[in-house]
DNA sequence: TCAATAAATGACCGATCGGTCGTAACAATA
DNA sequence: TATTGTTACGACCGATCGGTCATTTATTGA
């Protein structure tokens, strides 16, 4: 790892949280510059502009959140495991793996109508998410774990908007009653499921 | 109506939307002085400050919000027409009745690491909404009209969420397709409980 | 080791930010 | 209609915004 790798790096890891917590808008230069303690010269040796930061963060947050559902569901073996680990990943939105929490959620309202570079960005990881829980029900009904008049694709979409919902009301009420009731629910429809 | 009402209305009108898609931080007083029309001074007559302005706005919008809702479903009788009216009024959010899309979303994502003030504010609705759903399903059964092992407290949490997050998957994707999916799902759901 | 290359610095820039205030225009009311 | 209180105005303010660049410092590879 070269010099400018790590210091593009260390930009990146101090500079997510602040984006992902305040907003591209919310978030000035002199945040990062304060954070990463780091002259403003310096920024400009690794990033275009500011909107070429945010969007770099943005890829960097997104690969982040990729990860860290990928690593906690391969560790499963059945599709019931395996979505309930997926679930229980985000069973704690006042405390999450990233940051100010999903940012999904956080830099999808934000952009939907200001950034359409970001906007797309997220979409692709959204429609990777359905995707992946699609595949996890259809395998498990390929293999007879789970019962075979399950519509996959609609239960991936209902799915992710109940956690990504849960995500929402539990950050808004500061507490994560609703994402408790949300996660039982789920759990409870993927157990009638189970053969 | 007085001159200063009239204005003061004006004003919140013209920056609502503004608010509603930019974000607060987004938003600047020049963006809200282009489409009032109005000299910087004459926002002061009327606001304190950026903050004071920007959590009236989200008073209006709220208030907004909760009156399209309580009409549209004071028109229908029974719970599942009620339900129903609920959710076809987020049947379109690329083209939302509230230009930028519901805001307890968008200001709820932006507010939650950011303005306690607003961040307390779509907490009240957001539980008040449920509140809606939980009353009209209880009701519903106590009339005889649902049947009695549903527990409402839970359907109104996660319809909410699911609601909430197909609007999130619409916009971010930029159609109606995951919203659709989601409203399909709800009504199912409610049928099923229908007597 | 040392010359060539790259990264880091921070003073500096114009533009824009949110906010103030003296003055002029207007509205309300007696 | 005259008077008084209110609203609207826009030049102005200091601070901060995102961004540049000549110079210094550090890294790299021959």
């Amino acid at each position: 790892m070269t010099k400018a790798e790590r210091t593009r790096q260390l930009i990146l890891e101090k500079a997510a949280p602040l984006f992902n917590t305040k907003g591209v808008a919310g978030t000035s230069l002199s945040d990062i510059l304060e954070v990463t303690k780091l002259a403003k010269g310096s920024l400009y040796v690794h990033f275009e502009n500011k909107e070429d930061l945010a969007h770099e963060v943005v890829d960097y947050q997104l690969d982040r959140l990729a990860n860290v559902v990928e690593t906690a569901m391969s560790r499963k073996k059945t599709a019931k495991e395996k979505l309930f680990a997926y679930i229980d990943l985000y069973l704690d939105p006042l405390n999450p793996p990233i940051i100010g929490g999903c940012p999904l959620l956080n830099f999808g309202m934000e952009a939907d109508d200001t950034d359409e570079v970001i906007r797309k960005k997220v979409h692709q990881l959204v429609e990777k998410a359905q995707q992946n829980i699609r595949s996890i029900v259809e395998r498990g009904i390929e293999t007879g774990e789970l019962k075979s008049d399950w519509d996959a694709k609609e239960f991936a979409t209902t799915m992710f908007a109940m956690v990504e919902g849960g995500i929402m009301m539990s950050r808004i009420a500061g507490n994560n009653k609703a994402m408790q009731v949300i996660a039982r629910s789920l759990k409870n429809e993927i157990e009638e499921k189970v053969n």
